[in-house]
DNA sequence: CACCTTATGCTGCAACTGAGCATAAGTGGT
DNA sequence: ACCACTTATGCTCAGTTGCAGCATAAGGTG
């Protein structure tokens, strides 16, 4: 039954062809405070905002601990929760002049913390995300942004050839839901692609040498390299997690109540949500449990404290927080 | 608002101790043919079954192109859907002994195809995949194996150390629900892992050498390299994301009945359906139009054929097949 | 104390789910 | 022609869940 003498064979020659490939860990690490979404970024005077980020190297046992390593070293934030996002690696997404040198292989993770600690004492900053992508903050109503947007990819399409039309259209829509479909907050990567693919944001005149004119631009603070879709794909995932894992509570702390819980789903999903429906989803669920304290500090009538109930992680494989009536209306 | 300048400077050195990796791309085909999911594996005298993939190389423009690419060439198969799995990249995953020569990466995709040809005409061979998973195909009731595996893990429980036995109780609970949680079709990732880790899978005592006797395995067919793992991930991928997304009818050939339908859910997710309730579940979504066909090969009464409404795409961002009234009992 | 704020309980309706019953329309055997 | 068997398809019915809003509770502030 053992097949230890074939071992050797199975192993694959390092040589044919292949060129070897420079591969970094980049980590988008999550935390919601003050009602907004926060990501770690780092500044550089000068330069746009990167994801804490470096080269996987042979001391790194698994990639995540490399991950894990490179963010601790960069931030002196130790990470918690962590999962592997997406690994970006085509040719000249970097650079479109590095083409010929071979891959550049970025392994992305997403990291979520709780974490309060004022930015002082990082060596990073946390940057609310939507800096980076206005379009997707629907919890005051349709962004205004959102007219220009339209507007822009409109006059896009009708450049386009016609070949490209019927699928673009098609793309737009199901992205933005500008006609029927209405907004989907879990559809982030792919309208920040399509605002690339269209020019829009400032990204895209790096590649092409700047076509489309600043004037043009959509807006959305950029980042370095393709840290921005790296930081969109991590919002798709991350707004889609939520809906079937209790993966919300690794962003609370140890006692919250349920409107803090709330507000931080909103945080991140980008819409407002009747809140009696929610709490009443919340408790079905099992997802909390009293701590038996109240809260003062909210403005009106006491809330109740809660926690976290571990447990529903074995009983409701499928638990999350489901998003139960999102508003179509902002309230009040 | 132009940051060329800026660009040479974000480019990161390449030296700085990192050793560059050796990358694979790796394929987990997907089709379901007579009522079975099957996966394609290549096939070689002496050695277990290895997945399509290949290194890597500078001539590919991207990493789905080089996996399309790989593929193409080791089988004669044209992939259609195709999406990223996961990256793999731990220290040793391969052959512990080269732990020391830098890591190994294999960037896994997940590709789904109706193909029906038969595998005489490929250069490749199609698997059933529960001939690997034994314990993962509950279409028939819980499988028998089960005994076998549960008793195996008691055993493995009751010899780990103490501090170690309360996390893998809960884990053992969690992805096997011996217990209360009851059986979770997408926990099978879970479930390889915790066995390679009890050594009770073929591919453990590669790495240890043997500490538990052949005669202790689980059993399920082993694949080379790390591939069984891989073909894991890809299970418990796919059998998450036909419940959200409408990505079962890649598998599905133009024109089809409702029953064949529900045998392909059926058989990527293990467990059998609740027939009326699944046709009424996707007929309410929209799910397929009638082609005005019907099918005489039923056995029975003749059957309507449908097709996959494209539409759904747009209509319905989270259109997929809910797995609607698991049950409970084999009927019959 | 009037009035603000937020918390929390409850109700009514619509839609969906799970399980099963009943009937339709083929096949093959006698 | 009739029977047994197979699969398709229509329908019911009760329990659950989702959506939306109303009402009341319990703090704070001028």
């Amino acid at each position: 039954m053992s097949d230890l003498p074939s071992r050797a064979r199975l192993r694959r020659p390092r040589a044919t062809g292949a060129a070897p490939s420079h591969v970094d860990l980049a980590a988008v690490v999550v935390s919601a405070t003050a009602e907004q979404p926060q990501v770690l970024v780092l500044e550089r005077r000068g330069e746009d905002d990167s994801l804490p980020s470096g080269p996987l190297a042979s001391d790194h046992r698994t990639l995540e601990a490399g991950l894990r390593a490179w963010v601790e070293r960069q931030t002196t934030l130790r990470l918690g929760y962590v999962e592997q996002l997406y690994t970006f690696g085509d040719i000249g997404r970097l650079d479109p002049a590095a083409a010929a040198t071979g891959h550049d292989l970025s392994i992305a993770y997403l990291a979520l913390v709780h974490e309060a600690r004022p930015a002082a004492q990082l060596a990073a900053s946390w940057r609310d995300w939507y800096a980076c992508f206005p379009w997707e903050d629907w919890r005051g109503g349709r962004p205004p942004i959102m007219d220009r947007i339209e507007a822009r990819l409109r006059h896009w399409l009708a450049r386009s050839a016609k070949a490209a039309r019927e699928g673009r259209m098609e793309r737009i829509e199901l992205a933005f839901g500008f006609e029927a479909g209405g907004w989907n907050d879990e559809r982030a990567l792919e309208r920040y692609e399509l605002l690339y693919e269209a020019g829009l944001v400032a990204e895209a005149t790096r590649q092409t040498a700047g076509k489309v004119a600043a004037s043009h631009m959509v807006g959305g603070r950029p980042m370095g390299l393709d840290h921005r879709r790296i930081l969109a794909t991590a919002i798709s995932r991350l707004r889609g997690k939520i809906k079937y894992r209790p993966v919300i509570f690794e962003l609370m702390p140890d006692a919250f109540t349920l409107l803090d819980l709330q507000r931080t789903v909103e945080a991140l999903s980008g819409v407002t949500l009747h809140k009696q429906n929610f709490r009443r989803l919340v408790e079905n669920e099992g997802l909390v449990e009293e701590t038996g304290e109240m809260s003062e500090a909210t403005g009106g009538r006491p809330a109740r404290l809660v926690r976290f109930r571990r447990e529903v992680l074995r009983e409701r494989p499928a638990a999350g927080v489901r998003l139960p009536g999102t508003r179509r209306t902002v309230p009040r």
